[in-house]
DNA sequence: CGATTCTTTGAAAACAGTCAATCTGTGTGG
DNA sequence: CCACACAGATTGACTGTTTTCAAAGAATCG
């Protein structure tokens, strides 16, 4: 139904060929432009989503019109306002595509009896969860120590596939430093 | 057996008289002194531990001797070093008490025995995982978007009963900000 | 190819950090 | 009960970093 779905399960979980043939039956695949939108902020996250193909980002909107990175997406990986989603109540932050994108996204309903009836299926959600709040709690810190040219550092030995495919003014929106200092910090390291 | 933790489930939890009973049974009280540590950064987080009195805060220490604060527990709330705990594995942060206090502590197999046992005590430590993936994501999103002066604003609207209760460079060690820009702020506040 | 988005750069201004000295309040031991 | 020590807070002068604004050049999308 949905390969590139089905072949992540088998790798990353045990679930039985009959559960993935399930959880893959209940999906709708949604194609993405580049920056069409899943969710916008005042708008309730209603889906769990997987991002078959492409890259997506999670950020919030200032008034000033600038953006706030708090998450990529890239093929293989999830993606929602777990808030928004959890209490069904609008979202502060936005989900877009920064490349044209495959998705495939269940409603709550749906993945909640899936949950239900494939118990590998959970361990999978809580698993992800957790490697989520590990990650939080690290960034949290290289955030509050590191200075901007170390969390640049930071962000290439962790990221280093996504580098070539995001424009710099987010990473430095991922960063939380402007345009400029990411250009400055970039030049400084050419020279050494 | 400790009263007082004994409330806090009647009031946050469903569990039966019984089960708060065996809960509570299985804890350990533990008195410290201000300053003195319950994880230090290089051990493995070996307990659950919630606070019944005082105050206690989990931070990441540089080699420069700076401090950076991950969260703050006072009474009435739970504390460890998550990934450390899960994967029995050194932790990178420490955790020690701001003000002389007393806590209960759960040895990681004893906990995960309450977890299959007490299935409401299971519901709990699923809803105090939700809430800190909630404050995390909402953490960073002001952490990215908002001045130093705002995010000390939101620190007060957000803890304002730990506020008198916190030295002042720990507020600043909290909001990622040198206690010389936290001193400014508060006196640009009392010029208006 | 044309239009849009992205990146770099410079100058000036705003902001935050360091260092060192001073001041304040608290509390402990003699 | 006092005095001293100590941790915490403030201040000034200075330095360093980051942002803002505007302009221009480069790259990329459709």
């Amino acid at each position: 139904m949905h390969p590139q779905f089905e072949t992540y399960l088998q790798t990353h979980t045990n679930l039985t060929a009959n559960d993935i043939a399930l959880v893959s039956s209940m999906a709708t695949l949604r194609v993405l432009k580049r920056n069409e939108s899943v969710l916008d902020a005042g708008d309730i996250c209603k889906h769990k989503t997987f991002v078959v193909s492409g890259l997506l980002r999670n950020y919030g909107a200032s008034a000033d019109g600038s953006e706030h990175i708090l998450r990529f997406s890239p093929e293989n990986s999830w993606t929602l306002d777990v808030e928004s989603y959890d209490k069904q109540e609008p979202s502060v932050i936005n989900i877009s595509a920064i490349e044209p994108s495959q998705v495939l996204m269940w409603s709550k309903t749906d993945f909640q009896h899936l949950l239900v009836n494939v118990p590998a299926l959970k361990e999978l959600a809580e698993q992800l969860i957790a490697n989520n709040t590990y990650y939080s709690s690290q960034r949290m810190l290289t955030t509050l120590s590191a200075s901007a040219e170390e969390r640049y550092e930071d962000f290439i030995q962790r990221f280093p596939n996504l580098l070539a495919r995001l424009p710099l003014r987010m990473i430095a929106a991922y960063l939380g430093i402007s345009l400029k200092t990411l250009t400055r910090i970039r030049h400084a390291q050419l020279t050494r």
